[in-house]
DNA sequence: CAATTAATGTAATGTTATAACATCGACCCA
DNA sequence: TGGGTCGATGTTATAACATTACATTAATTG
């Protein structure tokens, strides 16, 4: 898969989510596989449990989900499982709202840049070179080494405008 | 005051920061009386505090201060009082912290970007028009009504990596 | 098949934030 | 000046988010 700039785009009526979770599951797994780390089967549950829809969803609530086929999880369980899928790159975490959301592109280590609909919650990634290097440019400017951004932008997605 | 780039600035050796202070919290009063809402005692100290340098400060922390004379705050006390001073744009939350800094410019509102050193902990504020208008047309570009936006960007300030 | 290391189980606790209702105090207007 | 109104604060409890510490189990390696 070739780097893109939208990552992940805001998904249309017709969108087949099923058949776009198990894209998601197959190159992670296969991602897995390449790097020589496990995705063992709690990780890959949880992962399929961030993919259920495309929007953020929170720690609990995953352990909730989670609990319903695998009783003894606590909250170490899922935060485990969620600090190895973002090392991994496998997801994201959206810091506005202590939530997490795949990864439509871990291929490369990237940050993203979350475009996230305050009416129906549904989230867009983009990856931007141009927003990344200006960015980059600006801070280089002041003397500042740029190791990392958070770019979270609030609004109303296309869907929910129209 | 005219609007600026750096908001504020990584801080050199030499700053006075007595006066930075007394100066934020002038124009912390003068701002409110302008539009008519109340800088409460409690509330301008919880500015103060938050003011007290040039790092982002936790709730607890800025809870633990005010106890020192104001002896029954609970986190209420502190919550209201932050909600009231985001809501005039006198103070910024930094998401990816929990954390919330003073702002240098209230005189109009805006989000800011933030650059937050790893090492030293102390921020600076920008509100780079070029940044946020090279998002805002991205995001228009394809059909997104973006109306916050969320800019933390991390990494090592001029002072910790001369 | 032991030894080693990675992964998970389990209990407790730490940290951040809000809900709900009572009281107080500033301000406005008879 | 007294009473009404509304914004601000007090108070208690709890919700929501996350980590520590230590025990146990499973995978990998020699
Ligand atoms: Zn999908
Ligand atoms: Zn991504
Ligand atoms: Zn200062
Ligand atoms: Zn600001």
């Amino acid at each position: 898969m070739v780097s893109k700039t939208v990552v992940t785009a805001f998904q249309s009526a017709g969108h087949d989510h099923q058949r776009c979770l198990e894209d998601a599951l197959a190159y992670a797994a296969e991602t897995c596989a390449r790097r020589g780390v496990r995705l063992t089967r709690l990780r890959e549950q949880v992962l399929r449990l961030v993919w259920g829809n495309h929007e953020p969803v929170k720690a609990y609530d995953l352990l909730e989900s989670l609990r319903r086929d695998h009783e003894g999880a606590a909250p170490p369980t899922v935060y485990r499982a969620l600090d190895f899928l973002l090392k991994e790159g496998l997801i994201h975490r959206i810091e506005s709202l202590n939530a997490y959301i795949g990864c439509g592109d871990p291929s490369s280590p990237h940050t993203g840049q979350f475009l996230i609909c305050r009416k129906c919650n549904s989230v867009a990634e983009l990856n931007d070179p141009e927003i990344g290097e200006l960015i980059a440019s600006k801070t280089k400017q002041i003397g500042f080494k740029m190791d990392h951004q958070t770019i979270e932008l609030s609004g109303i997605c296309p869907k929910c405008s129209g």
